[in-house]
Parts: structure tokens; C-alpha cells; sequence
DNA sequence: TTAAACCTTGACGTTAACGTTAAGGTTAGT
DNA sequence: ACTAACCTTAACGTTAACGTCAAGGTTTAA
């Protein structure tokens, strides 16, 4: 029962780097330095040393890559997603489970933390908008071609 | 009235790179390189050449550490806060509202995407763990001790 | 079997965002 | 007037995340 024929995906482990690459939107030498920081690996190797992915790799790449956009560094990406070579080691099942729930937990806290900054930032700007419709028609209709003094109570609002 | 004396705040326009450093946290490296990517600028220069930073800066320095921290790279802090000699520059007062409220619905809109990604990473993680929690509870009971082979459904879920 | 198109492992180059001297001028307190 | 503690510009060093080039081996279609 080592390979049950019932299996959904047997993920033909085929891809080489460049085509893994292709298929992420991304360049074989990204794919090898995911790799050295221990984000990626090979499934296998061809007789040759070419390096032979599985197409899970592709939601992985998908999902460091994503990670990175919103700004994270490839370590602490590393942190979230767990490391290639501890995916490769096997273990038991529970301790396995236990990881990824830690794993999951932490992801949750940081980019928590993260949402509400944002959040903050959204709203600040939500209310600098709002004074600039509502209110800021006062020093509009004050004085329009004259300079932005800082006696203007509302100056901080264009400012920053 | 050019200077009036009704004025809340005179802003001493006191501060040196060290303290506003320290008042914010950072280096006075630090401003010096954000004065060079044109992010800020002292207010004043003593007859000696000190830079002299009045009180609104620390706003300023703040803001730019708040927003590199969720990633962004100095040079879209730029076009999202403005340049400082843009802000030197005095012009209408129409002019600064527009610009303003052009540079705040641009960050509203990059804001949003950004919030929009976090919130789908944050959504699978959720799923996740709820996955976890309700669902996993049958591969534990059925092989506890078993190594997490790809023959559980549900094994995706450990991977990522 | 041969040539184009891929791959391999180095190893050096590049950009951003600073850190870290170096060599000297400025300020503030005594 | 003098000194400690700051400041100035200039310039080189550092880390992350790759890009790029070199010298050579591998695959595969003809």
C-alpha cells in the first residue's frame, strides 16, 4: 500500500527549473535561490543532475511569491511556510499536524497585525478625504490663488 | 499678517538630526538618507550648517517608518506622501488641495488591493485550521503514529 | 551523432537602505 | 578660551534578493 492506485494527483514529477519557472512567472535562477534559503526543492534529480519538480511546487512558488509582494522577506517566509527540507523529513502524522497548526497560528497573529495597520492607515486617510470635500471649501472660497499658509487650521491635512 | 500671533503652534523649529533621531526612534543616518531620496528637509540650517527641523517632522518620520514597515520601498513612500521640496515649494492653495486629494485616493486605492490580499491569505488560513481542527481529527485517530503520507485527502493541508 | 536548447555549479555584479569610519567644523557649558 | 559632545560631507562597507556571465555537461529531435 505504499503507492495506492486510487490516488487523485500523482503529480507526474516533471517540470525542470525552467519550466516550473515559466509556469510561476518567475526566472530558473529565483527558483534556485528560493532553494538555497531552503523555500523549494526538487523532488527529484535526472540521471543528468537536472533538477525535477512535482507541480506542487507551483502553489508553493505561488504562495512565496504572493508573501513577498505584500513584503515579507524570504526568512521570515520561510517561518510561515516552514522549510523545504523539513517537509521532506518525514514524521508522524500528529506532529506533522501540530506544526502546521502552530505554523497557521502564528501566520494568523502576524498578518493580523498587519491588517489593523493598514486598517488604521485607511482610515486616516478616509477622514483627510473627507475634510478636504467637506470643510476645506472654507479656504478654497477664502482666498483660492493664495499660497497654502500654515495659518490655514486645516494645513496638516494637506501636508502629510 | 504674514506671521500671526494667533497661530496654535510656532513649531520652535528647534530640532536637531540627533534629537529628531531620537524623538523617532532612528538614526540621524537615517534622515540624512531620507533627506536624499527628497522625503524630508530641514525647515532651517544654523549659520554653523546644523540641520534644524521643526516639530512637524517627527509627524512626517513616523509616517515614513509606519508605511516602510508594511513594505513599501522609499521611493513609493514618495509618490504616496510627496516630495519634500514639493511640499517647500509654495504654491496655490487649489493646486495643494488637488494634489492632496489625487495622492490620498492613490494610496486609498494601493491600500485596498494590498488589505484585499492580506484578507484572501488571512481567509485560507482560517479555512485551514478549521480544517484542522474538525476534519483531521479522522487521519489522527486512524494512524496517529503514521507518517504524513500523500494517500490522506487532506494532506495539502499540512504542506502549505 | 549531432546540434540547438536546455541544464549544472560557481562567481562576480547590482540595487536599496542604510551602517560605519574618517577628517574636520560647531555648540554649549565652564 | 577650551573641551566634550554634537554636527558636517565624503566615501566605503553590508545585506537581501536576485541578474548575469562563464565554462561546461545533458536532452531531445532530426
Amino acid at each position: 500500500m505504499t503507492t495506492s492506485p486510487s490516488q487523485p494527483n500523482p503529480s507526474p514529477v516533471h517540470l525542470t527549473v525552467g519550466e516550473l519557472a515559466q509556469r510561476c512567472g518567475t526566472t530558473p535562477r529565483t527558483l534556485r535561490y528560493y532553494e538555497e534559503q531552503d523555500l523549494i526543492s526538487p523532488s527529484q534529480r535526472s540521471k543528468g543532475g537536472y533538477r525535477l519538480y512535482s507541480e506542487d511546487c507551483i502553489k508553493r512558488v505561488h504562495a512565496i511569491a504572493a508573501l513577498q509582494d505584500l513584503g515579507y522577506s524570504l526568512s521570515s517566509i520561510v517561518t510561515m511556510l516552514g522549510s523545504a527540507s523539513n517537509l521532506a523529513t518525514p514524521c508522524s502524522k500528529i506532529q506533522r499536524i501540530e506544526h502546521t497548526r502552530e505554523r497557521l497560528r502564528h501566520q494568523q497573529q502576524q498578518l493580523s497585525e498587519k491588517l489593523e495597520a493598514l486598517q488604521n492607515i485607511q482610515d486616516t486617510i478616509e477622514q483627510r478625504l473627507y475634510i478636504l470635500e467637506k470643510h476645506c471649501g472654507i479656504c478654497k472660497t477664502e482666498d483660492p490663488d493664495g499660497e497654502c499658509a500654515s495659518t490655514c487650521e486645516h494645513v496638516d491635512v494637506h501636508k502629510q
